[in-house]
DNA sequence: CCTTTTATGCGTACCTCATACGCAAAACCC
DNA sequence: GGGTTTTGCGTATGAGGTACGCATAAAAGG
């Protein structure tokens, strides 16, 4: 048997229990106070099962996602846009983790299995082995770039609504000046940006939908190019 | 004339040596005390010009790019991958611009400048206004969150050079059970990742590159499916 | 059953930060 | 110079991360 004190606590649970405060009251209320007071403990009692925050923080980052989708039967394209809808899904669910640090390539037993499911949806194309690699890390890093705007900009509409409503054209008006900023002054006198809401939800979604529907047809003129 | 005492500082002084201090050792050396002495000045005399340190990150990140290069003549694309790489290298110069969180949509004289530049860059083309603004985000969340990778695993490399050795290969191959994981586990025994530098600047340079133009030809597919 | 060993729980203390408050010095007006 | 206004900044408060060391619980050995 094991000599000495028995652990009441372990890191799993620890992480738990900062993922709950993370997911209630975001990344910045993850003090190690606050988390050890959530789970009943005293702040020092954490550092026992966890060297930093910093490795707290790592720990969150890997049990933030679930398990990918299942992927549609058919061609690699719906399979593809479906594995992408469901990382920006899985992404806004969990906000807080575009604000973790990355600290080296994908390692974590459920990133690799996301990894896994992209290139599964690429098996039937004749793309070389480290094409699909390369179109893999492509995707995740627009659905990463466009999580990041989306979250970014919530929370801030959140803040200051103002700064979505209609006074954001006509602020626009203001500084585009048509002689230093011909093509925004033209687009902005289309009237692209008089709306009420802009950037809500729906625009956002449409605007992911758009891009990714863009990457789409890149990869397939790729592979088209291929064969 | 005015009354009262004449400022020694202003806000652009504090955000030059903000910035001189998050170029020389990182955001997170950027401390109020850090940048005053920088600066010779009390801590507190800072707050006379500025409201809060939220508020000089967003300074910060106004005042981190540079003007927009002029674009080549010719057709769209090579206006857009010149101002897509140009982006990208802004970035990289000042890394830390990423982890300032972004409040609102982009309204500084600069990132509108930016803006302006790629909607340029498309005016040849028959796209609508509104698409062009969709194409134009799309692109900058894909630089966005390519370069957020780039920078993570730079620094990541920086504090833990073996995990991006021939280490990293020999531990996929090790995680990556076939059954669980069998596309991943395919591309593992292709030998993809058995390379000494996993994602040296080179291979990140050629990930981008290669993202791009999936990207292009996405757009350029959306062109021709237009006219 | 009592002692020894070993790992745990956690109280105390220190350091770094952001920032509210208020006073004193400087520069302008008359 | 006296009054007014604005700046520079010293002091203090509270929050957060974490080093250190002691008391305690649990197993092992006698």
């Amino acid at each position: 048997m094991k000599r000495g004190r028995k652990p009441t606590i372990d890191a799993a649970d620890i992480t738990r229990a900062a993922i709950a405060v993370a997911d209630a009251e975001g990344l910045a209320a993850v003090s190690m106070a606050r988390v050890a007071q959530e789970m009943g403990n005293a702040t020092m009692a954490l550092y026992r099962h966890v060297k930093s925050k910093d490795e707290l923080l790592q720990l969150m980052a890997d049990a933030a996602f679930d398990e990918p989708p299942p992927l549609p039967e058919g061609e690699w394209r719906g399979k593809v846009e479906v594995w992408a809808k469901a990382l920006l899904a899985g992404i806004r669910r969990r906000p807080w983790f575009l604000q973790i640090p990355l600290n080296g390539p994908p390692s974590g037993p459920k990133s690799l299995l996301w990894f896994d499911r992209a290139l599964g949806a690429l098996d039937g194309t004749p793309l070389e082995p480290g094409e699909k690699v390369g179109v893999v890390m492509s995707l995740m890093t627009f659905v990463h770039g466009e999580a990041w705007l989306n979250i970014a900009l919530t929370q801030g509409f959140e803040q200051d609504p103002a700064q979505f409503s209609r006074e954001y054209g006509e602020r626009l008006r203001a500084i585009a000046d048509p002689r230093r900023m011909p093509a925004l002054a033209k687009i902005v006198a289309a009237g692209v940006f008089d709306v009420d809401d802009l950037l809500d939800a729906d625009d956002m979604a449409a605007e992911f939908d758009f891009g990714l529907h863009l990457f789409l047809e890149g990869i397939a003129a790729h592979i088209g190019g291929r064969s």
